[in-house]
DNA sequence: GTCTATACAGGGATAGAC
DNA sequence: GTCTATCCCTGTATAGAC
């Protein structure tokens, strides 16, 4: 069970069109339902073709959910730093901190799809596979926001003991109400639902840990 | 697509068994994998019986889920009644609630392993169907919840304009992120870390909704 | 020398028939 | 209770095309 992506004597713009065929299309139907006929087609590729670049079903799922996940962590960690950087009013960024990330994470894209994916073949994942695939997203995201978070602790914004423990709460608070909600994109949430849940939660996590000194 | 469990001339007692098979092979497996060779041998029956008492293996699938989610809600129901209707430590009492259901609904038994496969089909089933579920489950739930905590603060031990939010904020902080941390059950997580996470959860929860005047 | 197109072997699934 | 019709999937093989 190779974790590393296989061979790979073709044409680079090939492998991309099949990873990004790959991605929609178990996304979509979820891993057993995916075939591997569909993911030609969608690519605009013989089926020998995805053979030649990816060893066989299995080793191409587990590629491009890796691929995937560094890619949501990126994504992610660029809207901390939108909203975190240069906080001015910490309320109001964090609302759309949260805002954002359910929009990015559970847009009806292909992010949130694989990642659901994901989730339901979890217990046919390979054990190290699959940690590969916590530390490149969902944790490596959690230890950004911690970072942030003790940032904006050593400016006076907030205060904890534990900010690893303050930044999952956030997430909790901010993001898994929704998450579960839409079923991780599956199904769509209002605009306006994601705003009082981003809302209502930022408000809870600012009783637990905003600063008392700090408006 | 039948709704309601069709047909149901066989005997009753086949009908259970085979519901109960299915339940345990399509919490293993998940809705694609799971054969109905598989269902009828772990039932110990003929196929054709299976089919006699369950018009396809949809309509199978939809009724155990249904089936399941209620029983669900009732195991929590009952737990929610034992620690939170007489109540003297609240801090301990919602603790050890949230530990309770944590191993309720996520320990190994078919209970949380079939929420996961309903997760994982979420696109795939009728939204009336879906809406059902919800209802007979997770939404069943988080109103008991809510009626216990108006209770709570009827008697001063709680405060909060909404009775909803603050049950779905418990239940966020003291239950979803075990949840997702063992994938709805499908990998174990050691009692330590349930009771870590309940406490924390708890102790936050308290800071957001604990009456100023109780202890 | 990689890609396309298509065909094929082998296995397994549902659902119904005997 | 077994047997079978029908279908779909994975992965390979066999052609030729740029």
């Amino acid at each position: 069970m190779a974790v590393v992506a296989t061979g790979g004597t073709g044409r680079p713009e090939k492998r991309e069109a099949i990873a990004r065929a790959a991605t929609a299309v178990f996304g979509r139907e979820g891993y057993v339902r995916a075939s591997m006929d569909a993911i030609a087609a969608e690519a605009k590729v013989s089926k020998r073709t995805v053979y030649n670049h990816f060893a066989d079903k299995e080793t191409l799922f587990l590629s491009v959910a890796l691929h995937n996940s560094a890619e949501l962590t990126e994504r992610i960690a660029a809207l901390m730093a939108r909203y975190l950087d240069r906080v001015v009013d910490l309320r109001q960024d964090l609302v759309d901190l949260a805002v954002e990330r359910a929009r990015a994470v559970l847009s009806a894209g292909d992010h949130g799809a694989l990642g659901r994916a994901i989730r339901a073949e979890v217990t046919n994942i390979p054990a190290d596979v699959l940690e590969a695939w916590l530390d490149a997203g969902p944790i490596a995201s959690q230890r950004d926001l911690a970072r942030h978070f003790t940032t904006l602790a050593d400016r006076g914004l907030l205060a904890f003991d534990d900010a690893a423990l303050a930044a999952e709460q956030y997430t909790l608070l901010t993001f898994h109400g929704v998450a579960e909600r839409s079923f991780w994109g599956a199904l769509p949430v209002a605009d306006e639902e994601v705003a009082r849940i981003a809302a209502d939660g930022v408000e809870a996590f600012l009783r637990i840990y905003r600063a008392p000194a700090a408006g």
